[in-house]
DNA sequence: ATTAATTACGAAAGCGGTTTCGGTTGACTC
DNA sequence: GAGTCAACCGAAACCGCTTTCGTAATTAAT
């Protein structure tokens, strides 16, 4: 196990400890020879710092938490390997760890952060699933626990946060529909108290506005996040008296129970009606005809999520500094098509 | 934030630091009353106990490392929140952290390992996605890290190991494909490098063997894990002289490939030929027929995982001592019916 | 040559706990 | 009443690293 510390490399070349922490440290009251020495013969000896006693003698847990979005009591959601491994990349560099934490609900994740806040032993937090009105914005930031958003709200001005522009996302999905000669488009969107669903609504209703289309409201429809919710929102499109010829869907899962109304009314996705999900989930790709979809950048996000909580921990840079928008890109696979000629 | 230390505690309590350290930690040596005592105050002032200070001290860096399986450069694993989730939920009682750890491949797993043997900021690690020739077994036993593998291995006798019984999963699953009244019983399996693949394979053989059929060796067809894998593999079996009219399908993702390749044979899944998978993924249900698979218990695992690398490391007992098998068990959606009358 | 300013390093005090060791009580024996 | 033994608690060392502060040696300024 662990045998060299920095007092047996002191000792070993005849410096104090305290002469070789700093001259790890990069201090700038070492002089550049001793510092290549040390760094060398810490290699050579394997050395690597016990970092219990780091954290304690800094007082920074040099941890970052992450909370894992429990949608619905469910934990299925293929985002978190990639974007985990993203976040650890970026953080492995700088020999912070990566600690995930689990509530089961709101109460919990409450609770959660009142428990971190006076044990110290994480740096900050990243947040996912935020909502339109997200009261983890306030509590963080009461709580002073350093922490960045993935995803906005409607309190975020003052907080650090990265996001998928998700209404452009929904605007240039509106608008490869036009492309192709779509006149009849309609958005099932997700439950307003997601953030993400009023952004995607507001692109799709933009594209439509600019491109002089009055659709009528029975074009939107909203559903759950689920398989069932994506069927059933289908069905309630497919029996209005002038049914679309495309859907913009707010996800993929959606998009897939949309697909499946569909095929229920004798329908062919991709056909009669084009269908474009968002998330750019592989499993999208599976199925028959493959779903078409907007994809987000997750490992860059996951990297940036972490760099962005180390610069806020480190530097003395208020959270509003770090604000970012990222861009999500259409994954054509085999559901947006031009509609049939009548 | 953190302002109640031990030392505020024994000030109020006009205690020595000592002895509320003690009291805390359950020692024996001191009375019921003063334990009660420091415990109601300890609640009271909220205090929480600094990690990095405890660990420090104790030497025990309370932190399990979780791996995360990187399967061929994706990490889309809809198994991670749930497993995850069971680990935390049972590590949160005992104070201790979920570290997770990311590795591109073999080569940097390895660096991974031999960096945190020498560095002590993780008590022990739990690995999955094991082979069939598993170097990391011997390699994690030789770097002296306590682990806990989820599967198996060539070489685990002397490692502790938790895992689903994939033979009697795979046995129960061609058993019901006996009982439904089918004769011409497929296997689609995994690659031999995992150990699963293997096991499966003879749960599937050991049943055929017992219900006295004699199955031609092309039923038996290996793919990669995957949609494609899945497709090709059933291309295959549908080529045979004298098709099969069911098959036990190594995953879900790859019984989801072979689905598709019956549609493109004009073949409907459950009808011609019954299929059934292994994980239970939530997305099988969302298919169109919804996929019947075998579910493993995964939160319960995960939970399980956890409790044991932490016995495993606060007590004596070896690791050959902790070997536990879960059941896999049938989830009866739309894919398993009795074959076609000819 | 004298003073001031740098440069480079060591000493030492923490960080907040844990754990060993020893000592003080009081009850209990004979 | 001296000795024995538990039961309880305090003192102090320690875990391994960080960081402030002081100081000797070197260089630059006067």
């Amino acid at each position: 196990m662990s045998n060299s510390t920095l007092k047996s490399i002191a000792k070993k070349l005849s410096l104090s400890e305290s002469t070789v922490s700093r001259a790890l440290n990069d201090y700038k009251d070492i002089s550049k020879s001793t510092k290549e020495l040390v760094n060398e013969t810490v290699i050579k000896m394997g050395y690597q710092p016990n970092v219990s006693a780091r954290r304690l003698a800094s007082g920074n847990p040099e941890c970052l938490g992450f909370v894992i979005p429990w949608r619905d009591g469910q934990l299925n959601d293929p985002f978190l390997g990639e974007l985990m491994a993203g976040m650890s990349s970026a953080l492995n560099i700088y020999g912070w760890d990566l600690t995930v934490l689990v509530a089961k609900d709101l109460d919990e994740e409450i609770q959660l952060f009142k428990k971190l806040s006076v044990s110290n032993n994480i740096s900050g937090l990243v947040i996912s699933r935020t909502l339109r009105k997200d009261v983890r914005f306030k509590l963080l930031t009461d709580l002073k626990i350093p922490f960045v958003a993935h995803g906005r709200s409607d309190n975020c001005n003052q907080s650090a946060w990265l996001d998928i522009d998700n209404e452009a996302a929904f605007y240039d999905m509106t608008k490869h529909f036009v492309s192709l000669g779509h006149k009849k488009i309609a958005h099932i969107g997700g439950p307003s108290i997601y953030n993400f669903s009023i952004q995607r609504e507001t692109g799709w209703r933009k594209c439509l506005f600019e491109a002089c289309y009055s659709i009528p409201e029975e074009y939107l429809q909203i559903a759950e996040l689920s398989f069932e919710g994506g069927m059933k929102a289908m069905d309630k499109l497919l029996n209005l008296n002038d049914p679309p010829t495309s859907v913009c869907c707010v996800s993929d899962t959606v998009a897939i129970g949309a697909m499946q109304s569909l095929r229920n009314n004798n329908l062919s996705p991709g056909k009669e009606v084009s269908l474009i999900g968002y998330d750019g989930l592989e499993l999208g790709g599976w199925i028959d005809p493959p779903l078409s979809s907007m994809k987000q950048p997750l490992q860059s996000v996951g990297k940036d999520l972490a760099e962005t909580l180390m610069n806020l921990v480190n530097s003395e840079k208020k959270p509003a500094e770090f604000q970012k928008l990222y861009r999500a890109s259409l994954l054509r696979r085999g559901t947006d098509n031009p509609p049939l000629a009548d």
